[in-house]
DNA sequence: TAGGTTCTTAACCCACTCGTTAATTAACGG
DNA sequence: CCGTTAATTAACGAGTGGGTTAAGAACCTA
C-alpha cells in the first residue's frame, strides 16, 4: 500500500476526511475551526490532517500559533484521471463514441 | 465507514484490486485467471473480490465450478460524480468557466 | 461412488487505523 | 516569567485489513 494512489483513495475513504476536504473548498481553515463540526477530539482531527496531508490533499502553513489547512486538488485530479480509464463502461456519451470509432474501423 | 462512497474508496485504495479491475476492463474472468499475475494465495484472492463485489465495483455469476467476475463501473461513477465537486480547483477550463460565470454575475 | 477441480470459509497472525486521555511544544499577551 | 491558547506527540485499546494454511462445499467426470 505503498504507492501514491493507494495512499489517496485511502485518505478518502473516510467521512470525516472528506467532510474536512468538503470545509476547505470554502476557504482555509484552522485545525480548530475543522474540528468544531465533529463529535471527536482534537488529537484525531490532528492525525486526520496528516493523512491528507500525506496524502498530497492539504498543504499546511502556520502563523503565530494557528496552523492553516488549505485544499490541493492535485491527487483528486490524478484519482480522477485512474479511474477515466473505466470511463467507457459507465458514461453514455464515451459508450457512443466508442460505437462509434468501432463502426468506422469496420469500413476502412 | 458505512456508508457507500467510504466503502467504495477503500475498495479502490489496494493495488491488488485495482489490477483486478483493470484486468475485468477486458472481459469477465474466473477466480484462478484472476489470480494467476498475483503472488498471493487463492483465499486473498477471493476476499479481494468480495471487497470489489460489496463495493458494487463488480458482479459474479457461476456455471458449473467456476465463478466468473464482471466489472460494473456504477461506483466508479459516484466516486467521479463526488470529485466532481472539486473539480475547479485542478481543472484550467473550470477556473476559466468560474471567472467568466463570477464577470458576468458583476455586470448584470 | 470416488476422485479431481474450483472456489470459499475458518482460524489464526501481524500490522495498521481510529479513537481515547495525558503530556508536551510553541507562541501569544499581561 | 506566567498563564492561556493552539496544536502535536505519546501511549494505549479495540477493531479492521490483508496475508497465511487447512478444511469444506459445489460441481464435473469416470
Amino acid at each position: 500500500m505503498t504507492d501514491r494512489l493507494s495512499v489517496i483513495f485511502a485518505a478518502l475513504a473516510d467521512p470525516t476526511r472528506r467532510a474536512i476536504l468538503a470545509r476547505l473548498a470554502e476557504g482555509e481553515a484552522t485545525v480548530t475551526e475543522l474540528a468544531e463540526p465533529f463529535d471527536i477530539s482534537l488529537p484525531a482531527i490532528s492525525r486526520h490532517l496528516k493523512v491528507l496531508e500525506t496524502a498530497g490533499l492539504i498543504s499546511r502553513s502556520r502563523s503565530a500559533q494557528w496552523r492553516s489547512s488549505r485544499l490541493e486538488a492535485e491527487p483528486l485530479r490524478e484519482a480522477t484521471a485512474w479511474m477515466d480509464r473505466y470511463r467507457r463502461f459507465w458514461d453514455e456519451n464515451f459508450t457512443r463514441l466508442d460505437a462509434h470509432l468501432k463502426r468506422i474501423q469496420e469500413k476502412p
